[in-house]
DNA sequence: CTTGTAGCAGAATGTTTGTTCTGCTACAGA
DNA sequence: TCTGTAGCAGAACAAACATTCTGCTACAAG
């Protein structure tokens, strides 16, 4: 028997995940992903097959280790706004623990960057962003069910828009007290309209 | 007498600009460039330098031709919300005429994809956003003077991330007509608040 | 029409990119 | 302790990159 590989497909991705998420797709090179993954070239060729579908991969894992441990407690039954200011700041320090000026959103990092070339990444994007306004617009129906169906929707892609702006200041924006006083305020207009 | 030179530093700029405005840094290669200006190699060369030196170049021009002339009113004495309106309706026919999904906005473009790895292109960053934030803040100032200054300052942060949220999701949704509904329900909360 | 200057197109250069290949090495079974 | 399979590190590769160079060409002045 040979000897067993020394990495996961999940632990590669996730080491790839973080460098592309500083560095976006087209500024990381493969070799500085084999630096900083730990994995060899040959590695990675054999489990994703190249540089693209390893960007894919990483896409679905920052979904699954990120944004759905961040946002579920947005699209559990009973969350209300607090729920929606905890995410928020769970991605603002994020940010800070990496040092600022944070990486944002791989997501809506990979929308500027990739997505207007590349319609599979695009596709995931806007995938993504449903998501988010359907989470939003969950939390809006049960603050504030007396509101019509219209006015929900259109306030939770409100809060899709602002959310996607925070992420892509905090890729440039060297202090993270603005943004929570940004996001405080925020929620503060929602809360004016929604209950 | 040799001949003339068949373009301007400028025509140039604007010419490099709406390539680098949809494809990004990394992406748009000088052959790219070459094709996309008719400019050859050595005009480019011999006018600015470089690649990072015609985008920085690009960066200027676009603040000059893009944003002064669309936000200009919004900076005009006796700017109201309307002309918020306007300005956010500008940017997105724009990229509704440049068929969508738009180049979002070149700022925030640049914001994501070179300002992290370029100080240079961070802080012309930064002073674009001191900017919006100083004009939306001016507008708050006419149209909500009893505000106290530190919630006027929060609130025109607040348009300051929810105009870079816009940009970036130009750069990706198909649908305009979602963008312009996301603008009105948002500017009804600014309402709310301020007047 | 001649002349000479400087812009032009495209070839050439050296580097870096993504990808593939090769020889070596670690290690589970016999 | 042997053995052979398969992962590993790094060399090797072609393509693409930003940049520089070269010979030709257009054109304003005389």
């Amino acid at each position: 028997m040979p000897r067993a590989t020394s990495f996961t497909a999940d632990t590669l991705a996730d080491r790839a995940l973080l460098h592309f998420w500083v560095h976006g797709f087209h500024a990381a090179s493969m070799d500085d992903l084999v630096r900083a993954t730990g994995v060899s070239r040959h590695g990675i060729y054999a489990t994703f097959g190249g540089k693209k579908a390893l960007f894919l991969a990483c896409f679905e894992r920052y979904q699954q280790t990120v944004v759905t441990p961040a946002f579920a407690r947005v699209e559990a039954p009973g969350a209300d706004l607090a729920e929606v200011a905890a995410y928020f700041e769970t991605q603002i320090a994020q940010g800070e623990a990496a040092g600022l000026p944070g990486p944002g959103c791989f997501v809506a990092n990979a929308a500027t960057e990739v997505a207007p070339s590349d319609a599979e990444v695009a596709a995931k994007v806007a995938q993504h962003n449903a998501r988010l306004k359907a989470g939003f617009s969950g939390v809006l129906q049960r603050v504030a069910p007396s509101l019509a169906e219209d006015t929900r929707s259109s306030l939770a892609e409100v809060m899709v828009v602002f959310t996607t702006g925070l992420w892509t200041l905090s890729r440039c924006t060297s202090d993270a007290e603005t943004l929570r006083r940004a996001v405080r305020r925020f929620l503060q207009l929602i809360k004016g309209v929604a209950g």
